[in-house]
DNA sequence: TCACGTTTAAACATTAGACGTTTGATGTTT
DNA sequence: AAACATCAAACGTCTAATGTTTAAACGTGA
């Protein structure tokens, strides 16, 4: 007797076939995606194994299921929907805090990781953030202000560093930061800015670091 | 006719009880939880109901279920088993760097809402650990460090942080840290440790921050 | 025409039972 | 002792039926 060649659940089959269906976008995030029995057909399984599948997928944050209703697209990712039920319980503030510890150590790690080529992009990010500010283009600033520690944080050279960074992004997007920042803000110190990019060239991780910090103790004094 | 008053999917009040039955310590990382059969009877719930329960768990990191074997715990929160996910992807230094991000800034802010009670307590597990060290017991000097540093995380006064930080302990716990440290380490800088809970104690979150980056980088130096 | 209650079809929720597959342990043979 | 055969326990999957909830269609009266 030839042994079958070891099947793997079923329903991990679905799972990754969900998962990358939404991925390759034919459904997008806010639509409802077909009935059960359509997907069992689809899918050639039973309605046992299509639902555990999309159980699955609903407790990462990619499908929402309303009872009577359908089921629904609420994200493209794992790591964006566990991030924003993991900080949605808590304070911007104390999000805030996690961030700004990450920022400083990128901006410490960049330093020294010098590299011409990045210092010329940070430059250039920094010069698109002026420019906004000077427009008084609100979002575009708040882009440019996030690409910008985006960067820093890829610079570290550290890609974990890049990915938790990147998954503030979801909350910070175009939330109440830019409508806090709208009346009376000053653009959080352009030129702290300009001294951290200065920092990293020079290869000088303290200085960096310090003023990091300084930035953001500033910034902070205008949160609630 | 009155209205029923709305019930919750009852596969998700099971997620609940799993999920804080794991939470409470009923069973531990590693074990083995009771078959299908049996929490069947214990929910009060199909087999169904608690199948789509138990994958939506599996596939936060919590559980993993091992076909004709059984389900066992891998994880004690959402954060800890996506994090596990998330680390898995990348080398012990990144996670380390990541880690050290939050220690500084952890120091930085536990020194600002510097509390006796608190000192006390990190005196206490400083303590254990140097008293590990001295009977050359290394599990118990890594548990114990591992507490320590852990406290300081929460004795920022950002619950956050003292979560994700947390999330990093299934990952490190009696890895192989433990063994590289064991040759010819000397105990990562007893006097260290005890100079940050100085700085924690006199308020100053810059020597603080400055006491961990010392200890951290002498850390560091000894990572292949 | 518009507002509001009713009806209805669609979709998810749950249960029950049966059978298949895989795994780890046990016992047997060599 | 090592290799093999057997067995029970546990998860994997399927089928079928019924209950609940939702959103939309419908209809009626103001």
């Amino acid at each position: 007797m030839s042994k079958t060649p070891l099947r793997p659940p079923l329903s991990e089959e679905v799972v990754a076939k969900l998962q990358s269906a939404v991925a390759k976008g034919r459904w997008k995030v806010g639509d409802r995606i077909p009935a059960e029995p359509e997907l069992m057909a689809e899918m050639g399984v039973s309605r046992g194994t299509l639902r555990e599948a999309i159980k699955a997928l609903a407790s990462t944050g990619i499908f929402e299921v309303r009872r009577g209703d359908g089921t629904y697209v609420r994200a493209t990712s794992e790591i964006s929907g566990t991030a924003q039920r993991v900080y949605r319980d808590h304070s911007d503030q104390d999000v805030l805090q996690v961030r700004f510890a990450l920022d400083t150590q990128s901006a410490r790690l960049a330093a020294k990781a010098a590299d011409a080529k990045v210092v010329e992009q940070l430059r250039a990010l920094l010069g698109q953030r002026s420019e906004a500010w000077g427009n008084r283009d609100y979002p575009a600033w708040a882009k440019a202000d996030w690409k910008f520690h985006l960067e820093v944080a890829r610079a570290s050279g550290v890609p974990l560093m890049h990915e938790i960074y990147e998954s503030f992004g979801d909350v910070f997007h175009g939330t109440k930061m830019v409508q806090r920042l709208a009346d009376g803000f000053d653009g959080c110190l352009h030129e702290g800015h300009e001294s951290l990019v200065d920092a990293i060239e020079a290869g000088d991780p303290e200085a960096a670091a310090r003023t990091v910090i300084k930035n953001l103790d500033y910034c902070m004094s205008w949160m609630p």
